[in-house]
DNA sequence: AAATATTTTTAGAATCAGCTAAATTTTATA
DNA sequence: TATAAAATTTAGCTGATTCTAAAAATATTT
């Protein structure tokens, strides 16, 4: 019961990532509209993944991923994040540039070569947007984190992370001069909207957004 | 009339190898057992092939490729040795192992991605068969080669390419110390069969069958 | 609890890429 | 040249992945 096409791999992704925002039982609407397919298609494929093994699926009440189907998913994620720091670390792309690419690489067929690019980009431990790579046995070690706005003035911590990797979210990150690895503290919050002050590496003021802090990721110090 | 499958790169391509084995009219026969399909399917592809007008199909005749299919099926034949030369100068595959993964990644569909990973590989104009490698225009400026077979006593040259690039036949090579660059020189032909004796790098001798030697292509000194 | 709304599934069609079997066309041979 | 052999195409089927439209099940509201 092996070997899952591309378009089962990416609904098995997109069912792991549901499954991971807390809620067992991902709804075929949900998906639907993650995968931008009509629920009628997702219906269709469910019934597959279900008889791959990778979901439990019971009729009108939604899935839930299995064991194998979360290794399964975590492999993928694996490939894609890797792709990913080689787009950015050695072909020089941006980081709001690769997700696309990823997507297309993350399919490749080849242990082998996962293993030599692991290999080849010195065993990197996080994506460019953050993410943790998972190893080859699938283990996630991810770093504590908590959204930007859940700070305190006088908090200080590190960006680890994105919440939203959407290209316009990243691209505004890189004008305002955030990225991963900054430090920063928090300056002022403001009560009624949520909006913030913080200072980034000790040099530089900036405000943003209640909307904005929620999707970066901080670990704290 | 753009943007072909996979499937359809892959067909295409193989019309344009088996053109550039000089003969025009490339039979369905030929590209059935070439694609390792039924003759039936190949009928099919020309079909589409013919409608989006990258080769010129007369039924029962034949297809020649079209100016327009020979860009694509270049720019195809780009990326799978591009990718190769990646392969091999930064993974560390061996050439014997490159073919089937470049297979997978040459259909990745990203130009900016073909750019940066030229430009990271240092514009590499030959794969690691010493195939040359098209350039975005989908130039090719190929060394004169002649198979090792057709030199004479006392002749010397180059290894620049393979003409076979089977994972056995690569790894033949390997074994008696054959590689792209060496310098060979005929020391003996055997009339008989053909077999010769050749000096490698001028410290090695070794012996090889007519037909090892006809896979073999050499650029004259 | 009945009626309505929403969600989900089924049924049937399209496209792609392969197949087999049968029909057709071309080529080779007697 | 008529016939046999070989090559090629057509017709029809299969499995994947999508779709739309209709039916069925579940959830919500009055």
């Amino acid at each position: 019961m092996k070997a899952l096409t591309s378009a089962e791999e990416n609904y098995l992704k997109s069912i792991y990532h549901l499954s991971e925002g807390g809620k067992k039982n991902v709804s075929t609407n949900d998906l639907s509209s993650e995968m931008k397919t009509k629920p009628a298609s997702v219906s269709d494929m469910l019934r597959k993944l279900a008889e791959k093994e990778v979901i439990d699926y019971r009729k009108y009440y939604g899935v839930n991923i299995t064991e194998e189907g979360k290794k399964f998913a975590l492999q993928i994620i694996r490939k894609h994040r890797l792709w990913e720091v080689f787009l950015v670390e050695k072909l020089k792309f941006s980081w709001d540039e690769v997700h696309e690419v990823a997507e297309e690489l993350e399919h490749i067929k080849s242990p082998i070569l996962m293993q030599r690019l692991d290999e080849y980009l010195d065993h990197p431990r996080f994506d460019p947007h953050g993410d943790p790579i998972p190893d080859e046995y699938g283990d996630l070690r991810s770093r504590p984190r908590l959204p930007l706005n859940e700070l305190e003035v006088h908090d200080v911590g590190q960006i680890v992370a994105v919440k939203d990797s959407s290209a316009s979210f990243l691209r505004y990150l890189d004008k305002v001069g955030a990225y991963i690895g900054a430090r920063v503290k928090i300056l002022d919050k403001v009560e009624f909207d949520g909006s913030l002050e913080i200072l980034v590496d000790n040099k530089k003021n900036l405000f943003m957004s209640r909307d904005v802090a929620a999707n970066i990721l901080i670990l704290q110090q």
